[in-house]
DNA sequence: TTTTCAAATAGTGCATACAAAATTGATTAT
DNA sequence: ATAATCAATTTTGTATGCACTATTTGAAAA
């Protein structure tokens, strides 16, 4: 009791993310509706209609709009207010372009700098998808696969590689709710996957860092694709 | 005529970044108090003050301090304002080995898709930089320099990767106003620079992207050896 | 019928006001 | 003397109000 009040300043180094704010808030709620399409793209958002419906005043959202603008899902228009931005099949290329380097770069670094448990524990999940896959369990097959992507990204230890890539990854993210992916793609992922894996225990980290390059780019042209057949009926 | 008003939605793919709003305003003065160094690390910025000083509301200086804080430049603590977050050697590293993984893609896609008078166009600024660098105009020199790095992100043709690269740039830059560029790492830019156009104008992408990225690295060694220097008196 | 223009309408952007939270300083107790 | 407690002050976070800008609507003129 008296030790947590007693400490005048000390969370002075702390990187407490825990940003309690109403905008932060709204910015998630806000961020998870355009990213699973329950806002459109092209959707003009209000700010008024938008704080009566959370129940909160207008200033919170127009801060929530300008987190949503920076990260850029929204676009703010001088005195026009904001509106979704699109995501085309090209801005998909152009995002896992950018991607692909930021990962492969992730990959590098983690095959050098990674404990042994670091890679025992990434083979644990490796193993893991690998039972997903085998039983068709798409749900958790996705879900342990953002854990080994992140997990990569962690285990390069730049801080800044790994805030980067977050920004982008959650614009990528928009297409991987719409995209169906087929099952030659996931056979070939898994192979990409597996491949990274004997990479990494050799530490031959040119290796890991082509072979996820690789990798990303066709998640990339995977999610292109399905982003241009949502559009083209063919 | 009628063309014009008839459409409903007609600047729907415009993109007219002309962000005039106060905030942005604001945003852009702190931007350059921080990098600068005016404003050093760890300042606390209230809102009230600034307000005052700007003759604005605080509204405004609020949304400032969200953009800021978007791009790591200030730290935003819940109901404790915001303060100038610190710049180390360390955290410059970290930056320069991302910065030096996108610019080695712009190298290498720049060189794989920008035309004939492009190349040209980026020939022109190599020799002006060269003879500032001869006559040791270092304002001269350093304008030209990052109007080349700049060029070579642009000729990638990924918007995503010039974005991405530029949050990144600003924060690098807070180091280089400090760095006092030694003549011997100054001429080994130099030659760094060279080797890039020779492989741009063979095509040869590869080459481009490996020289990019060492001589990106090495800017990063060399701001990092400066911040280690300005905090540590040796 | 089509075009032009003005008035009305809607919506953003900024300023101000207020409430909640944190910091500071003084006072009291140990 | 040190530590704890509480009130006063400062500062943030949210709400509200208002002016200015963009858009739409409708009437008048071509």
């Amino acid at each position: 009791m008296t030790a947590e009040r007693s400490a005048p300043v000390p969370a002075e180094d702390t990187f407490p993310i825990a940003r309690s704010s109403l905008a932060a808030s709204v910015a998630d709620h806000l961020r998870a509706m355009i990213v699973q399409g329950t806002l459109p793209p092209g959707t003009r958002v209000q700010v008024a209609a938008l704080a009566a419906s959370l129940a909160v005043s207008a200033t919170p959202v127009r801060e929530a709009l300008i987190i949503l603008a920076e990260d850029r899902l929204v676009e703010l228009l001088p005195n026009r207010g904001a509106r979704v931005l699109p995501y085309t099949a090209d801005e998909a290329l152009a995002l896992f372009e950018v991607m692909a380097a930021l990962e492969a770069l992730a990959a590098r670094l983690a095959t050098m700098r990674m404990h042994a448990e670091d890679c025992d524990e990434l083979e644990r999940r490796h193993a893991a998808m690998v039972a997903h896959h085998r039983r068709r369990e798409r749900q958790a097959y996705f879900a342990v696969n953002n854990e080994i992507h992140a997990a990569v990204l962690t285990l390069s230890g730049n801080p800044d590689l790994v805030a980067t890539h977050a920004r982008l990854e959650l614009r990528g993210r928009r297409g991987r709710y719409n995209a169906i992916v087929d099952d030659a793609r996931w056979d070939q992922a898994m192979h990409e996957h597996a491949l990274l894996m004997e990479a990494m225990r050799c530490r031959d980290a040119e290796a890991a860092a082509s072979i996820w390059q690789t990798h990303v780019t066709n998640t990339g042209l995977a999610v292109a694709h399905a982003l241009h057949r949502a559009l083209d009926p063919a």
